[in-house]
RNA sequence: GGGUGCUUAGCUCAGCUGGAAGAGCGUCGCCCUUACAAGGCGAAGGUCGGGGGUUCGAGCCCCUCAGCACCCACCA
């Protein structure tokens, strides 16, 4: 190596005349430069490594302004302060660090020391606030020594006794406890707990909970004059304490001992190494006990392009701006006021612009609220998007519209009672208790696993899909038509509140203030008393009775409906044309239902006539869809158009084809019907034949068509 | 350098123990039908990042490559 012949000696550094030693490290890298490069152990991260590999001194230059020192300084080891001092060239001293550094420069061109300057860019440490260059500096400070602390917690988690969710948020947590380092605890800062520290006037050091703890346990005279140190604790060594600072500790208060251990955490990922793991580790050294059995761990909240929002970076969205809403003017203002780094103002300002130029509309404390909830996945980031809270805020206004209808229907007439309301229960009434129920148990069990996600979107489905788009639409031909029976029709009005009721109070959690509105004015109608809906119980699921015949017979209507309106919609035939249907090859089973049902089926689908084909007849021209079996014929003559009826079959046919095909070659696979479980066979046996059903039939249609 | 995670419809994301690809928004048609036009009805749109493997069967399990993100960093 080129310096080898060097290694050992010792160089006499120019302007402070110091007699340094030459060391040989792998740290350096050989290539860059001269190869060479001098090691400042008291100023820089690596170099400190380097110098303690090396028992190099360590020699501070900088008072706490990062000026070049005028006075000696203690800082540092290894190395007398007043020598120090001494070496620095008189002209550098109490010099700004940057000018001293050009002052330097300047000096060794002076000495003709200088061979050449080279540009190259380096990896400087900045503050992430001020953006200023950090400087190393020696200074003492407070350790605790974690590896006894650490061990206990990470037993804690690894037995259960405290769980993450989801789970494998343990593992980052492990990642983090089974490298931790000792934990500097000590800050210099003016807000804070401060240190339990006092010194005396040589020094010594006396730790306790108070001055005059301190002065009992070590037994100091009273006269001894003693300060407290000025440092305050790490903001996450208070924070961890914040099991005692709210219930109190030392002493074991009632409140301690009634409320600690707490059931559940709920933070965000990044705390898990600053508050939940030290909450942990400082917990069970006070108490023995774990602070909470589980850990609900969020996503972090990220602008529209993914960015992490901060204050700094000026893409904060502030909730209340969210509900209340807030003009362009005054978020450019907030966005941009007491920037630390003032020359982003531009830049924050023209983001903002574009992506809000119309300010931010108001979209209400509950939408948010349920939007929140809704993006709440397992994901460790959340995108936060305006059009999903956008969308969450039309959800609100449908409650709304549906409670107003509800309570039109309603108020001031009359309602089953008793046994009445049970016993007159029409279809559709069976059919929603029954969703309710499962809905209930559905939500009941995200709860439980904390999915809250899930649980907004299966009160969203049921509250649109099934109570608002088929419910409310099926109460129609019943609450409408003159010739219902009034015990019908008491029965519908009973279920409309009965549900209605029940889906706020299980909405509440997520919509608290349009839940409360409404069910002010529902709940005597469905005879609920209370001051209230935030002291009502949670709904039972078992309270609503499951009806699975019901829902079978309803699915039953449901395909009947869509396939009209399957029809008319490909058709562009306008909603409002009352249109004739006929249907052939129905089963007893859709003849039984067709007799029952009727009334749902004519005003849901706007039919004008439903008419079984005579047997032996031909049809006529017509649109078709399948219902099971039961063919549905639109006829078409003078209606539609026959070669769009001939695509949109056709396409519906090659689908069949196509599963079909798929089906069959699952079918003949013997190894498929040998190894997968029975159901799973059968499934797929039993969907052939519908297909193969089906596939005939539009097949006869295609024909038919085609004979035209 | 070590670790963790992500990649599914134009956008934002679900998809539970592997058994026929989903939602919202957006798009395109038809409708102001007396709860709701911030709405109703219908439709289009995906070779689930690439490649291998395990399996009767893979969005899901394993390996590998690519891209992206985050955390820790004297040490892993």
């Amino acid at each position: 190596e080129r310096y080898r012949h060097l290694v050992g000696k010792k160089i006499r550094l120019p302007l402070t005349n110091r007699l340094i030693p030459v060391v040989a490290d792998d740290y350096v890298d050989r290539e860059f430069g001269s190869g060479c490069v001098k090691i400042t152990p008291g100023h820089d991260f690596n170099d400190y490594e380097v110098g303690k590999r090396h028992d190099l001194p360590l020699i501070n230059i900088f008072d706490r302004d990062a000026r070049i020192i005028s006075k000696p300084d203690a800082a540092g080891s290894g190395y007398d302060p007043a020598q120090a001092l001494a070496e620095i060239p008189a002209q550098l001293r109490g010099l700004d660090r940057g000018q001293a550094r050009q002052r330097v420069v300047a000096l060794l061109e002076e000495q003709g020391l200088m061979e050449r300057i080279d540009a190259h860019a380096l990896q400087v440490p900045r503050g992430d606030r001020s953006g200023a260059i950090l400087e190393p500096w020696l200074t003492d400070q407070w350790y605790v020594q974690i590896a006894p602390l650490a061990a206990p917690a990470i037993a804690a988690v690894e037995d259960g006794r405290i769980r993450f969710v989801p789970d494998n948020w343990a593992k980052t947590y492990y990642q983090w406890m089974n490298n931790i380092q000792d934990w500097c605890i000590s800050r210099q800062l003016w807000w804070g707990h401060r240190i339990p520290a006092w010194y005396d006037a040589d020094g010594g050091v006396y730790v306790g909970y108070s001055e005059e703890d301190v002065r009992k346990k070590h037994g100091l005279a009273p006269e001894l004059a003693l300060t407290r140190d000025e440092d305050v604790l790490d903001t996450w060594f208070s924070s961890a304490l914040w099991p005692f600072s709210t219930l109190g500790w030392p002493d074991q208060t009632e409140a301690l001992k009634t409320f600690y251990p707490g059931n559940v955490l709920v933070t965000g990922f990044d705390i898990i190494f600053f508050w939940v793991a030290r909450m942990i580790m400082l917990g069970l050294k006070f108490t023995g006990d774990v602070p909470f059995r589980e850990v609900y761990i969020t996503g972090l909240i990220r602008d529209e392009n993914g960015d992490k929002m901060s204050k700094s970076k000026g893409n904060i969205l502030d909730p209340l701006d969210l509900i209340d809403g807030i003009d362009l003017p005054s978020l450019l203002a907030k966005r941009t006021a007491g920037l630390m780094q003032p020359k982003l103002k531009p830049q924050i300002e023209k983001a903002t612009r574009k992506q809000f130029p119309n300010g931010i509309p108001d979209y209400g404390t509950d939408a948010l609220r349920f939007t929140f909830a809704a993006l709440a996945s397992t994901g460790r980031d959340i995108r936060f998007d305006l059009n999903r809270i956008e969308g969450y805020r039309h959800f609100c206004n449908k409650i709304w519209n549906a409670a107003r209808f509800v309570l039109m229907n309603v108020e001031g007439r009359e309602l089953a009672q008793g046994t009445a309301a049970i016993t007159t229960l029409t279809l559709p009434d069976r059919w929603i208790l029954s969703r309710l129920s499962k809905t209930i148990e559905a939500v009941d069990g995200h709860f439980r696993t904390y999915r809250f996600d899930l649980a907004a979107r299966a009160l969203y489905e049921f509250i649109w899909n099934e109570y608002c788009d088929w419910y409310l639409e099926l109460t129609k031909p019943i609450l409408q038509d003159a010739d219902a029976s009034a015990a019908e029709q008491a029965a519908t009005r009973r279920t409309l509140v009965t549900v209605l009721e029940a889906l706020l109070r299980a909405s509440h959690p997520f919509m608290p203030f349009i839940t409360e509105e409404i069910w002010q004015r529902v709940a005597p109608l469905a005879g609920a008393c209370g001051e209230s809906i935030m002291v009502q119980s949670w709904p039972d699921p078992a309270f609503f009775p499951v009806d699975d015949e019901a829902e079978a017979e309803l699915a039953w209507i449901q395909g009947f409906i869509l396939g009209v309106r399957q029809i008319r919609g490909e058709m562009d035939i306008s909603p409002a044309k009352r249109i004739p249907v006929l249907l052939q090859d129905a089963t007893a089973n859709d003849t039984r239902l067709l007799a029952i049902h009727d009334r749902y089926l004519r005003e849901l689908a706007r039919l004008s006539s439903i008419d079984p084909l005579p047997a032996g007849r031909e049809p006529p021209p017509s649109a078709t869809a399948l219902v099971g079996s039961l063919k549905l014929l639109v006829p078409i003559a003078g209606l539609i158009d026959v070669a769009a009826e001939r695509a949109r079959l056709t396409k519906t046919r090659d689908k069949a084809v196509a599963d079909l095909a798929r089906v069959e070659q699952k079918l003949a696979t013997e190894t498929f019907t040998q190894n997968a479980p029975e159901a799973v066979v059968a499934k797929e046996r039993n969907r052939q034949e519908t297909l193969r059903r089906d596939l005939a039939k539009l097949e006869t249609q295609l024909a038919q068509l085609a004979s035209l």
